[in-house]
DNA sequence: ATTATATATGAATTATAATTCATATATATA
DNA sequence: TATATATATGAATTATAATTCATATATAAT
């Protein structure tokens, strides 16, 4: 596998956990601190925390500290990475079209 | 989640995988039958077979008997779906923008 | 200075998925 | 008919990730 598939794979696990699907959702809304998420999604703090940190180690979102809290934002440039690369791999001109026959029939 | 959402993420948690991701990627060049993906991965033909099948459940692909072999095939509606979903959850019009006001000074 | 709040961390536990193993079924070939 | 090949299936095992638990650290508020 070349990088730009073990990165969309990456990418795929990650956001293939309802946990982890659902703090991206809420952060594309905008920067939040880990109490606004863990409240709002009624998960835990500490599975919060954990789960952002994954995120972060692998570069989706990024942390900012600012006094007693820390707000999560996501790396915009990682998704447009990610989308560029997903289209690339999956859009419908990268499927080979084998009813050719059938359709000049 | 919604319906799409929750479509997105099942697709995710699939592709995840290393081998089911492999998979995927053989069959984007064409229908091939259990024996030829097996061989050409490296991986275990009872391995495969539950990946196909695993696949085939969420409708990711399609399969055709002719014989004893039953060649697999990606599903086209399914893709393409799914690629509507993910860049209408990904696309860059989608993040909302924070730094305007940084920009506009 | 003490107490409360926000977050993080590592270990323990639990849940889930991947892989292997043994074997069944269907079809083709000798 | 007997044998070989292609695929599938369910149970057993192993690997990995998610969640919880106990607790630490840092900052803010009293």
């Amino acid at each position: 596998m070349v990088e730009d598939e073990l990165k969309l794979k990456k990418f795929f696990k990650l956001l293939g956990d309802e946990s982890k699907f659902k703090i991206i959702s809420e952060l594309k809304n905008g920067e939040k601190c880990v109490c606004v998420i863990y409240k709002k999604l009624g998960l835990d703090q500490t599975l919060v925390s954990h789960h952002l940190s994954a995120l972060k180690k692998t570069g989706l979102i990024n942390g900012r500290k600012a006094g007693k809290w820390v707000y999560y934002s996501v790396n915009k440039e990682y998704f447009s990475e990610i989308v560029i690369f997903f289209n690339k791999m999956f859009g419908h001109e990268n499927f080979k079209n084998e009813n050719i026959e059938k359709m000049s029939v």
